[in-house]
RNA sequence: GCCCUGGUGGUGUAGGGGCUAUCAUGUGGGCCUGUCGAGCCCGCGACUCGGGUUCAAAUCCCGGCCAGGGCGCCA
């Protein structure tokens, strides 16, 4: 037994252990599944991040001493095992390897505060404390390969059409954006903020005239919400497009959530699989609009009260998200419960060129092509009870040559909800932050 | 923040004023040469906290804390 690597190195992941390489000596490095040991033999799983291979040790072919080095091991403990692989129809790949030295790197305590096998299934929160063996479930590391292959997409759908990434603040000065609220945080000797969206930057971005731009980022929202949906720390997929339209940029978000279900299908279909999860019945853009005229019509034929130009309570998104398939765009909302950056239409003002990406009762992404006249923005932060002072280097980029411009924000957790089919957004985040949860 | 429900071994549960607190999984040990939710035998391990009612509370009552769900909040 040793527990220091040295020069042992991986030759090959579970996932390469097949029949063709049969009489191969590997070297697989991974966590303990299980163990079962029948006497003259013993069988031990071994997972690592692509899945599970068996050693197989008979005692006619394999040393004593080897023996007791399988019986030594524990549960979830990290081992490196040397060995020859062997074609064996019995076993559940029809691969396994013999053992040859069986090398522990670091034991694990027992019991274990979870059983990342699920022969007994632990609730979310017993879940979240222990999250790194909550992760070693092949179900739950699936949601975030889906995850990761979904910021790929994203990211290669951007720069295809011509975006540049950009990176905003976090620690903000502002606490007077708009109604949502902020945590405070000690800057030096000044209060700051953690930023709740990078809305003002990519805007000024606009004013310097990078045309179009995107950032995937952290965004930081002190809301007591407490839901399946909601998190205090969440990742914002922002783009923002000059010399652009509201109808531009849902051009632009149809065609990425489209490049996103596709990308999934075609990467993923392993952990869609793991995940049970039928992707190919979301459909693909483009996608249907409804105007919130009609929405509040359809609505109330529900028989739930709804009176123009309020937003929609939580029955009324289910009511009209059961009619629709899958994603669609809610547009032309009321001015007034829209920011004060969505611009209104010119000839009736008290609707906005601002839309919802909504996926049933989910909302997804919120855009709207912005105000980009100096006048008309301070009107509009006034009739909302913001104090324009407040904004004063958000405002100045306004003033010196602002491209007319529109944009959106994707809620990526939420997407991702959506590409995994989990109900409760704690699932798509790795450590996330809620009402209640600091840690881990 | 409001409403509902709950808190029993490491995990997940049954029970519901008094008896050794149920079962599964786990865990420690033993047996077993093809397991794959392995099997069998033996052992280990628990009533959220505080107060109250009572001869007696894990069980009933009150409060706290924590959790799950619903709503609200969510520029």
């Amino acid at each position: 037994m040793d527990y220091l690597l040295g020069d042992l190195r991986r030759t090959h992941y579970s996932k390469d252990v097949n029949p063709d390489i049969s009489g191969e000596e590997v070297l697989i490095m991974g966590w303990v599944h299980e163990i079962r040991d029948l006497g003259g033999i013993i069988f031990v799983i071994i997972r690592d991040r692509d899945g599970l291979v068996q050693i197989t040790a008979p005692s006619k072919k394999v040393d004593a001493s080897i023996l007791d080095d399988l019986r030594a091991l524990r549960k979830e403990s990290v081992v490196a095992i040397k060995g020859t692989v062997q074609d064996a129809g019995k076993a559940p790949n029809g691969v396994e390897i013999i053992p040859a030295e069986v090398i522990i790197l670091n034991p694990a305590k027992q019991p274990l505060p979870m059983d990342p096998t699920e022969k007994v299934k632990a609730e979310i929160d017993t879940r979240l404390n222990s999250r790194f063996l909550d992760l070693r479930k092949a179900n739950v590391s699936s949601i975030f390969k889906i995850k990761a292959n979904m910021f790929k997409t994203v990211r290669d759908y951007f720069y295809e059409q011509g975006m540049i990434e950009i990176n905003t603040p976090k620690l903000v000065a502002s606490a007077t954006e708009g109604g949502t609220e902020l945590f405070p945080i000690t800057y030096f000797e000044k209060e700051a903020f953690l930023g709740q969206s990078p809305q003002l930057y990519k805007q000024m971005m606009m004013g310097a005239g990078f045309d179009k731009v995107f950032e995937i980022g952290q965004i930081f929202r002190a809301e007591e919400h407490d839901t399946l949906r909601h998190l205090n720390e969440a990742v914002s997929i922002d783009c923002e497009i000059s010399f652009a339209d509201d109808v531009d940029v849902m051009k632009v978000l149809d065609g990425m959530i489209t490049a996103v279900l596709k990308s999934t299908k075609e990467n993923c279909a392993k952990e869609l699989e793991i995940l049970e999860y039928d992707l190919s019945a979301i459909p693909e853009g483009p996608f249907p609009e409804v105007k919130y005229d009609d929405a509040v019509d359809i609505i109330n034929s529900k028989g739930i009260d709804m009176e123009w130009g309020e937003d929609l309570s939580r029955e009324a998104e289910k009511a009209l998200g059961d009619t629709q398939e899958g994603f669609y765009f809610l547009t032309d909302w009321p001015s007034a419960i829209k920011p004060f950056y969505a611009m209104p239409y010119e000839d009736t003002p008290e609707i906005s060129h601002a839309f919802d990406l909504m996926y049933k009762n989910l909302e997804i992404s919120s855009g709207s092509t912005r105000v980009h006249q100096y006048d008309l923005l301070v009107k509009q932060m006034v009739e909302r009870d913001l104090n324009p002072d407040g904004f004063g280097s958000y405002l100045k980029a306004f003033e010196y040559g602002m491209a007319p411009h529109a944009g959106w924000g994707v809620g990526a957790d939420r997407l991702a909800m959506v590409l995994t089919g989990v109900e409760n957004i704690r699932e798509t985040v790795l450590f996330p932050r809620d009402r209640h949860r600091l840690t881990p």
